[in-house]
DNA sequence: CAACCTGTTCGCCA
DNA sequence: ATGGCGAACAGGTT
């Protein structure tokens, strides 16, 4: 699930949680999930404190907690949140679960290519303050864009859209519905785009983040039949203009859809 | 049983 | 020093 309008999304999901207190941690210490992180020190400063507040910036989220304590989550590839029932036994895969006297909060991430840190102090941390802009901000400008496509002027542009010190949250189905939009082929190298191709990445980049971000509160949530990421799942998937089957191959070590006659 | 998967990180090479 | 690429990570699904 997990990219920019998906992570929002779960991001909220823990809001029912907020201003209460987290009466217990429960995790599961040994998971490749915490590495590099201390699982004693997050389980002692966050019980008996309140969730306070939450963020996400691309893919990472913080969630800040009274007593100087900031958890970050970052969903991975199967990484969800979601809300359960204050008694609710905890199943394989839910390798962190904060207890409140109404519900529990739960991460769950069967593959664990997530990622859970904590910190502790009185600013946010070092992991969490390096500054990318986010895609939806004034400083995600066509200048920027053109700046990184050119230092990765030979890599193909599927793979430089996946950089997230650039594209911040751009992911995979993503990525391939800016370049079906802006009729380039993903294969071609990123420093080869002529101007205009550079500025349809640009603002395709800015409407694809805006449009499926402002969807996640409405009613049926989901981006309009009309775009490419309904059809590229599956092996039969069809342009959504042409109606004829996309081509597939890897490229930037992903799965990669796209249509032969949008697309040059 | 094999292939595939919405992501990052590491080691190797240019 | 920087950039590009492929493998590795872990487990579920097709």
């Amino acid at each position: 699930m997990p990219e920019l309008a998906e992570v929002e999304w779960n991001r909220r999901q823990w809001n029912p949680g907020l201003h209460d207190q987290v009466t217990a941690v429960a995790l599961h210490a040994e998971k490749r999930l915490f590495r590099g992180t201390v699982t004693s020190l997050l389980r002692r400063r966050l019980t008996g404190q309140k969730l306070v507040s939450s963020e996400a910036r691309g893919k990472r989220m913080l969630f800040r907690f009274t007593g100087d304590g900031w958890l970050g989550l970052h969903l991975g590839m199967t990484g969800s949140l979601r809300v359960e029932k204050a008694e609710f036994d905890a199943g394989k895969h839910d390798h962190l679960v904060l207890r409140q006297a109404g519900r529990s909060l739960v991460f769950r991430d069967a593959r664990q290519f997530g990622r859970i840190q904590f910190h502790n102090g009185a600013k946010a941390p070092d992991w969490w303050r390096e500054e990318v802009p986010e895609i939806v901000s004034k400083s995600f400008d066509a200048k920027l864009v053109e700046s990184f496509l050119k230092r990765h002027g030979k890599a193909p542009i599927k793979a430089v859209l996946l950089l997230q010190n650039g594209f911040s949250g751009i992911g995979n189905w993503m990525a391939d519905e800016i370049l079906w939009r802006a009729g380039i082929l993903p294969r071609r190298p990123a420093g080869k785009l002529s101007k205009a191709e550079r500025a349809a990445i640009f603002s395709e980049t800015k409407f694809v983040a805006h449009e499926s971000l402002s969807r996640i509160g409405r009613k049926g949530g989901d981006v309009p039949k009309t775009w490419l990421m309904h059809e590229r799942w599956n092996q039969k998937g069809r342009c959504p203009k042409h109606g004829i089957p996309l081509r597939r191959a890897t490229i930037g070590g992903r799965t990669t859809a796209w249509c032969a006659k949008c697309q040059r």
